[in-house]
Parts: structure tokens; sequence; C-alpha cells
DNA sequence: TCCCATCTCCTACGTACGGTAGAAGTTCTA
DNA sequence: TAGAACTTCTACCGTACGTAGGAGATGGGA
């Protein structure tokens, strides 16, 4: 049971990519994306693969160049790992609690706006 | 700035271990504690001593069975790890608003409360 | 005092993952 | 039809982790 979501670094420049730019994606804009990094076309094709079969991403084969777009939101991935993040815990509710003290006073209004609205 | 809380399989059944018996313990005393296992003892050392270069266990060397103590608590080291994975959002408030939703009610309720403790 | 049980240290091996990319085959297009 | 652009397959290297053995040190009992 390997967590689907352990990235390395290219992968999660990769999917910020996937993520920042609008509309699904090609290789190529992906390669574009990542300047700076002076990476073989082939290079960004693999880890999008890759990326694939983690379930990060959707590939489109209809054109000839294919796109990818991201499986879910960013902060739907965020949250995936934060929940990961729990699953370490003996007791979740402590961990929680000792979470909670270490946030920002801008985060924890924004958790407890969150909250409230649950219902 | 590789994340120092990545652990592998063994190195959290050990921390567990570590956590879960009272006080500073010895390679032998974890080795037992990890029965179940079948683990040679050096491995155990071996794994300890990754786990002190990692600044998760401080060794005290005095006696001639070195003993290993915790740095910090399971739910500091959860609290870190939750850190890091907000540290992946774009932005955290968003991530943290996603995540209040995927909380269970009584998980949400520790949460309130212990916001609720922090003015 | 001497030997054995027990400890630590160093080194090593296998596997898996992730970064990186080339060679070869395929397909569009000028 | 040739070249540009794409995909697929395969591979290499470094690092992390699980796992452990051999060698050397040391304390305690016979």
């Amino acid at each position: 049971m390997h967590a689907v979501t352990r990235l390395g670094d290219l992968e999660r420049a990769t999917m910020q990519a996937v993520w920042q730019l609008p509309g699904p994606v090609t290789a190529r804009q992906v390669a574009e994306a990542l300047t700076g990094r002076a990476l073989a076309y082939t290079t960004v094709l693999t880890v999008l693969t890759r990326l694939e079969k983690k379930g990060l991403l959707a590939r489109d084969s209809a054109a000839r160049a294919h796109t990818y777009s991201a499986v879910g939101s960013r902060e739907d991935h965020v949250a995936v790992l934060l929940q990961q993040a729990l699953g370490q815990a003996d007791d979740r509710e402590a961990a929680l609690q000792h979470f909670a003290r270490s946030v920002s006073p801008a985060e924890a209004e924004a958790l407890r706006r969150a909250l409230d609205g649950l219902g």
C-alpha cells in the first residue's frame, strides 16, 4: 500500500505546471513551462507517464500530441497529503490539536470559517 | 532541503516502538518490541542510527548499551508532517479549507476546540 | 585473570524510486 | 517524400531503505 502521492522534485514541478496551465496540456507545453531546468523533451514525457501511472494525471491520446490533465485539483492533492500525514498519528484528534496550534493566525481563521461552514 | 521526516516502514515501526516504550530505550528493547519481524539485532542498530542521523532520535552513549529517546512526541512529528503537506499547497488557506471538509465530525470538533483554545 | 556474552561500528548488498535521456519507430505536413 | 514532431521502450545513475554479517571493544562471572 505505497503512498500513491509520494512525488519527487521534478514530478512536483511538473504537477505544478499542469495545475497552473489552463486546460489539458501537451508534453511540449510542460517542457516549456519547465525552462530553467533545461530538460530533454523525453524526460518530460517520462515524468508525465509516471504521473499518469500514479493516477495524478489523465491522458487523452486522441490527438497526435497527447494531452494531460490533472485528475484532481491542487487543493485535493494537498488534502490527500494531509490525510496521509494524519494517518501517521496514533491519536488523530490529539495530532490535529497539536497541528491547530502550529498554523498561522490567518490559517486558523480560515480553518474556523471552513469548520463553521460544515453545517 | 530534503524532508527530514520521510521514513520507511521499518523506520516508522521503530519510531512507534520508541514512542510506546517508557523512557529511553536500548536497541535490544526495540528489537524485542519488533517481534514479528524477526530482525537481526544489527538491523535494529542500523535503523536507530539512521533515525538519529535524521534528528528523530537522540542517543545517550554513556552506558555500554546506548539508549535512544525520541526527540519529539509523536504528535509533534505528525504536526511537522502536516505542515510539510501544507507546504505543497499554492494557497495554504484554501488547502486547509478543503482539508477541513475531509475530516470526520469528531475530528472537526477536536479542531474547533483547539482553535477556540488558541485565543 | 581470562573467556564469553553483548555491544557498537563499518561495510555491504539488493531493491525500488526518481531524474535524466537516447534510440527507434510512427505520423503529420510542407 | 523528407524532415519535423511525437510516442514508446529501455537504460543508467544516485539515493533511500531493509537487511545483515564481520570485526573489534568491553564488562561480568568463573
